[in-house]
Formats: structure tokens, C-alpha cells, sequence
DNA sequence: CTTTTGATCGTCT
DNA sequence: GACGATCAAAAGC
């Protein structure tokens, strides 16, 4: 029995946009992806698993189809969805998406102040309207993951925040969403 | 709309 | 000890 995460078995790039219009239900509340980032495990300089196996990034190196969530800039949580070849260690980050179920959770999670478009948008504010954590590391999401048909129109360009790797064009998103993020550099690239 | 800046701590060197 | 795969508020267009 080939898994439900099949399609998650090849390169990451082409993984990636095959996961925008996904639905995502990890701990109530549903989110359908419309912005995406590939990371390529070990040959890319800015993967979390460039520089081998760690506690933190362990769950990368296993199967596909299970999250790896980490905490970043000591106050947000961020979630991946672990692809590619057993222990290829590729994964992609889910940077934004449409809450199409569960909106009152989502609000009550991230505050009343935000608009209905602001709720998943950007990686930190994504996993905060699930209610993603710490729990959620290595979540095995058949059940919480459903694939698509492939979207017809898929955008691409670089990728947000990583100050490394900046000629690689591996962020995918839905273009015309006004949930996707503004597209920003990282401080800390390279002056251009 | 844009730019700037502070918050805050786990992870790896 | 330095550095983030970030966010929100504040201030200027």
C-alpha cells in the first residue's frame, strides 16, 4: 500500500506547489494553503537540515507526510510539511492560507483586531489561527492533510526571510490571493 | 501603502 | 555568545 503521501515523494520543488489549495486541519480549525516554501534538506544552505541531524530537525529526516514545527525568534511557532525520499530531509514551509473552517477559533486564537484575510497570513500567524505547537512536531497528517487537484496558476519567486541562497526561486503561491504575505528580504541579505 | 524598530529565547558554534 | 525560514506597532507617504 503505497501512503496517502505519495505525491510528497519527489523533488521538493515540484512537491511544493502541489500542496497549495490543500486543506489543513491539524488541532481544529481548517486552513487551505495559498503560499508555500521548499526547502531542500541537506543540499540547501538554508534548510534547517543543511548541517546534518539535530534534535530540533529530526522529524525531517524521516518520512514524508508528517509536520516538523519549530520555534523561531523566541515567540513564534512554524510548521513544515516533511517531503522527499526518506531521509532526503526536505520539507516545506507553509506560509499561508484561506481559514475556510473554524473562524471563530482562528479569532479567538490570534485576537480580535484581525481581519479575516490576516488570520493565516504569514507562517507564525498560520500556525497561531490552528493552533499549532510544540504537540504538533512529527504529526502524522493523514487525516489532516488533504491533497488537491493541481492548481492551474501558480506563481513563483524567491524565497522570504532567509538571508542565504537568494537566487533560488522556491516560494510558490496562488496569485491573486490577498492572503498570501507581503514579500519581504531578510535583514541580514546580502545589499542590492 | 512603505520603512523602521523592539520583542524574546532556543539552537548551534 | 550570536543569530535567526517573524510579527506588530509606529510613523511617514
Amino acid at each position: 500500500m503505497p501512503g496517502w503521501s505519495e505525491p510528497l515523494t519527489g523533488a521538493v520543488d515540484e512537491v511544493a506547489p502541489r500542496l497549495l489549495g490543500a486543506t489543513l486541519t491539524p488541532a481544529g480549525g481548517t486552513v487551505r494553503l495559498t503560499e508555500v516554501e521548499a526547502y531542500d534538506g541537506g543540499n540547501d544552505p538554508a534548510s534547517h537540515a543543511y548541517r546534518g541531524r539535530t534534535p530540533r530537525n529530526t522529524v525531517m529526516f524521516g518520512p514524508a507526510g508528517f509536520l516538523y514545527v519549530y520555534f523561531s525568534y523566541g515567540m513564534h511557532w512554524c510548521a513544515n510539511v516533511v517531503c522527499g525520499e526518506d531521509g532526503r530531509a526536505s520539507a516545506v514551509l507553509l506560509r499561508a492560507g484561506k481559514v475556510l473552517d473554524g473562524l471563530d477559533l482562528a479569532r479567538a486564537r490570534r485576537g480580535d483586531r484581525v481581519s479575516d484575510r490576516g488570520l493565516a497570513r504569514g507562517p507564525a500567524c498560520l500556525t497561531q489561527a490552528l493552533g499549532i505547537g510544540r504537540d504538533q512536531d512529527g504529526l502524522d497528517l493523514s487525516g489532516h492533510l488533504a491533497l488537491t487537484d493541481p492548481p492551474n496558476d501558480v506563481a513563483r519567486g524567491p524565497r522570504v526571510g532567509v538571508s542565504v541562497a537568494h537566487d533560488v526561486p522556491w516560494r510558490f503561491w496562488l496569485p491573486g490571493e490577498p492572503t498570501v504575505s507581503a514579500y519581504k528580504r531578510s535583514p541580514r541579505a546580502p545589499a542590492g
